[in-house]
DNA sequence: CAGTATCCCTCCAGATACTG
DNA sequence: CAGTATCTGGAGGGATACTG
């Protein structure tokens, strides 16, 4: 399977449920899943390359990373640039949107501190 | 199974992956199960019963509702009130912990409004 | 009314091995 | 280095029927 193919048959997306329409399940759907938060933590630090990522995230196998990486993506979340090197370099790196998600995860963050 | 017996077994807790100490993932356990959202959603509006939650939320199951409705209990998000009624009355209201969750479902909106 | 008890099945995610 | 291919187990969650 091929990366398009992969994006094409949209696996790796959390389940929310059908039917109902509620805009927070948006935002769920990107920073839900079992490893994105994880993912998106990382790259708030700036740009990383796949093999970083899977040193920073120990538990994470790499198809794991490379479902959320790859989910993250097809949603705007981040972007993922190839340079032609030997052996070849990819570098992901949060887009705006990306970015803009850091008041929310900041905001768990005090949650959690103030009542956990 | 009774309804402690559920609660030990710690069941319909989101999966978050094991031995990353982040906070972020406190406050996933609680928001980032399927229909959590859901049911936050409802009860920010107020108390309600099992049967108003089941109507209003239509593609839950009563199992998944259970369920979602005791892991929130157990995690201090709600109260649970049992009135001895004939047939008997059951409230369910959010703790102040869980209605401090309100700014962070409302910042989700708020970035699904902007970025989707 | 407010759940519980079962059955069942999908599909995620881990492990592992392999490759351009 | 940065992934993909494949296999597999287990659990989440739906459907349904039943009950104090």
């Amino acid at each position: 399977m091929t990366r398009s193919d992969a994006v094409e048959a949209n696996n790796y997306i959390p389940k929310v449920p059908e039917h109902i329409e509620c805009s927070i399940e948006k935002t769920l759907e990107v920073i839900g899943g079992k490893w994105s938060f994880l993912v998106l933590r990382e790259l708030f630090e700036g740009t990383k390359r796949f093999g970083e990522l899977q040193r920073q995230i120990r538990t994470i196998s790499p198809k794991s990373l490379s479902d959320t990486l790859r989910h993250l993506e097809a949603s705007g979340i981040l972007e993922r640039h190839a340079y032609p090197t030997v052996p070849v370099t990819v570098e992901y790196t949060l887009t705006p949107k990306g970015q803009d998600l850091h008041q929310i995860l900041h905001d768990m963050k005090l949650w959690a501190a103030k009542w956990t």
